[in-house]
DNA sequence: TAGTGGTCTAGACCACCTC
DNA sequence: AGGTGGTCTAGACCACTAA
């Protein structure tokens, strides 16, 4: 058994190795791409038990600078140049000039982007996707679920939902390339207006599955962004449910302060 | 020693776990206010040991449905009706109505709120702060700095920046309440007109120093907020630099179609 | 195959809270 | 005093990755 030295300090042996980690990553002595040394490595340098280190490595970890793979390592992130999801990505001349809202923010910071479908086609609407669009919950909808991609790294899931009769006449959105402008360019040429969209953002922990499905380290923080879009009649023609890492985005509104 | 039964399982025993009091939870089995078995009975009812079950908790924990205290347990949390921040919150008709932001919001979901200052003066701008004010760094401003409590407990911390030529004549920025309206209203009451709030929001990790403000478990996801306040001079009049526990909002902004 | 991280054990001592 | 969570140990077995 341990000497089971115990519990009984200021702050706890892990949040110190922590810190040192983080410190010595931020003053440059790991630089980005350096691996970090391993946990049984600091097992010995640091003269704790395993379980210590583990603990300190979630710590480390939950600051984003480093990224942990399985039977490699952990190593230290480059500082990835975040993408500003700014709110004039939805101006019409962005679409009339034949670019998709994230076409269009990759090339302002120089990012290499990559979408992979995951999924075009028919779907029950789940409750709350029904609800928003105005539908019966299990009405048959199109979906479009997607996987964005950074850097050659995965970043976002988006799931467009838009109901059938709305899209049933347009070919363009069944196909994986809905050509220029984007859906909602094919949405304005089948003749409709938008009028707003709202968007909707929760900041939360990401559960295992999100974790895997977005290469990141269990529990780091995500963003979820639902997005309706509505029409001059007051339809929502479209609600898309993304999933993103928190730490690749910067989100900036405009909000007008007129009355 | 332990059997060591290792870690062969496709989903590992802790997750199991942690789903199943998840689960528990959200079918009603343990209600609102409800605690959680102690780690010690669920040690016996599920035969794993106390570091199996401590990991599971950790899952639970972060799934936000549950808030555990030292000495006393884990407590089912009321489902939180999150406040919404809404982007209409700064309509002018508000102010005029005599209701500042914030409480404008806690009315509609009925929940006790209170502000506590932290410190109202002159402070040296930082970097960003003086840059985005269009001031040069270090001039000086005028800091307010609030702690919001929501039904007792924390959940943001804000401070607002504002150049000093702006507030010299404005008394009421120098008090612990602003008057009706807060000090938008303030502002506009001394010839400002505004134009627009732009809203900068990342989402990332708490520091151990940000956990321990806002009473969070560390590494819990907080909101970073920065919002200008913008005239029609295209003068910044206010810089407000936000925390909030990620855990206690649902932010929703309408972004106009029109070109 | 060797090294790395991931899961798990059985037990210890400590700090916090309530009675 | 007795229970609860928080920290730590020493060791085990497993899964993933790379040479």
């Amino acid at each position: 058994m341990g000497t089971a030295v115990g519990g009984g300090r200021a702050v706890p042996r892990y949040v110190q190795i922590a810190d040192e980690i983080v410190q010595q990553i931020r003053a440059g002595v790991l630089k980005p791409g350096d691996m970090v040394p391993s946990e049984s490595e600091l097992v010995e340098r640091y003269g704790v038990s395993g379980g210590t280190i583990r603990q300190a490595m979630v710590e480390v970890r939950a600051s984003g600078l480093v990224e942990t793979r399985h039977g490699k390592g952990s190593i230290v992130t480059d500082r990835p140049p975040v993408r500003l999801r700014s709110s004039d990505r939805f101006r019409a001349s962005h679409r009339r000039g034949g670019k998709a809202a994230y076409l269009a923010e990759s090339e302002q910071s120089g990012a290499t982007a990559k979408v992979s479908v995951l999924y075009i086609g028919p779907m029950e609407a789940p409750e709350e996707i029904a609800e928003r669009l105005g539908v019966e919950a299990g009405a048959q909808v199109l979906a479009r679920r997607r996987l964005y991609f950074r850097n050659g790294t995965p970043v976002e899931t988006a799931t467009s939902y838009l109901p059938w009769d709305v899209v049933k006449d347009i070919p363009e959105l069944f196909g994986e390339n809905p050509g220029p402008g984007g859906i909602y360019a094919r949405l304005e040429g089948d003749g409709h207006v938008f009028a707003e969209f709202v968007e909707t953002l929760q900041a939360r922990s990401a559960s295992k599955a999100e974790s895997s499905e977005l290469a990141l380290s269990p529990g780091a923080p995500v963003v979820h962004l639902v997005r309706e879009a509505v029409t001059e009649e007051g339809r929502v023609v479209e609600v898309c449910d993304t999933l993103m890492a928190a730490d690749q985005f910067v989100f900036q509104y405009r909000i007008p302060a007129a009355d």
